[in-house]
DNA sequence: TAATTCATGTAAATCGTTACATGATTAT
DNA sequence: ATAATCATGTAACGATTTACATGAATTA
């Protein structure tokens, strides 16, 4: 039934199952760690799945608020197909432009990926400390109910800035080793 | 010139950079580490890339060989477009559909999130396992020419997998300290 | 009252996937 | 000969982005 591109339905299962939202708090969800790590989108794509969603019954309006807001909630059958889709492996599909570059330093004359390179390690030094201090006035239990998926998801964040961190120094250490061995 | 999504024809510009190849051979590598850590294509968006790529003047047709095989190259205009993009921050644009079902592993019930948890700890351990035994036989420096590029995402891959792995046996320890604190 | 934020939507264009299609060369 | 691999492409559909558009409620 699911073709392979639709992974939006899912993410807006999954962040309506932790939480009943309208479409305009989802975005903000998009625009924060989940956009950051996971999956972005933006309003104009969210709108008209959630009323696909809602054709397809794996989503109800439960509420309508001020300047038209609707709050969505998944329904039984939108859970199913959430648990489904998590439990179910599939070939994992990946598209991530910051990796794309690490892959591609090596197709750069030497200078201009140690530049690279630099770029890398110093930004994922300073992020991964921001997010170190969000999660230093965190509980040490994952929070019941909506807050423990941002928790979930800072660690996550914090383990992924402190790997490319360790992986760009590496690579730095390899390469200025490798101009020094044959110099231009 | 270039809008966001178009980080396709960089992966084509950047694989062409470290060595001249055909669509066919291009379409290997993206079946490989850069389609599994990085970014994926099939045949079917790459050729026509190619088209435009060298009606641009971004890369050109060095070579042509049996079956009608066509080795394309970078252009001095292609190295100079690969190298602003590489050099230029740009917002990072993210799709991992892997990490998405991280992120929603709080909107599922404890047990079933448990056990997403625990196949990702597995998958991380076993391939992670191999990754390293294949970096074993590799050499101490990264090879110079077209060989550094699997050099440098081999590490990536294994730093990556460490990473989650540990990020996955933490989370399992957090679940499970609530599932003993606050039983159903 | 002016600016900002909240809140939703449509349309056109671009991008990507799946399915379909063809034929040459090499290995068994 | 047959199967597998090499090598390229098109068309239809689906998904995503960008640009355009509107208006209500709140804050300064």
């Amino acid at each position: 039934m699911y073709a392979s591109g639709m992974s939006l339905s899912h993410a807006l299962l999954g962040l309506l199952a932790v939480e009943p939202r309208s479409g305009y708090e989802l975005t903000k969800a998009f625009s924060a760690e989940l956009g950051r790590y996971a999956w972005q989108a933006g309003h104009t794509s969210i709108y008209p799945e959630l009323g696909k969603l809602a054709e397809r019954g794996l989503v109800e309006i439960t509420d309508e608020g001020a300047r038209g807001s609707r709050t969505y909630a998944v329904t039984p059958d939108g859970y199913a197909e959430l648990r489904d889709w998590m439990l179910t492996p599939r070939p994992p599909k990946v598209r991530n432009e910051q990796v794309l570059r690490m892959f591609l330093i090596s197709a750069l004359d030497p200078a201009d990926g140690l530049a690279v390179l630099r770029r890398i390690a110093e930004y994922t030094e300073v992020e991964g400390a921001e997010l170190r201090r969000l999660m230093q006035d965190a509980p040490s239990e994952i929070p019941a109910g909506p807050d423990g998926f941002g928790y979930l998801a800072a660690e996550y964040g914090i383990r992924q800035y402190e790997a490319v961190h360790g992986w760009a120094r590496w690579a730095i250490e390899k390469l200025e080793a490798r101009a020094d061995a044959e110099p231009a």
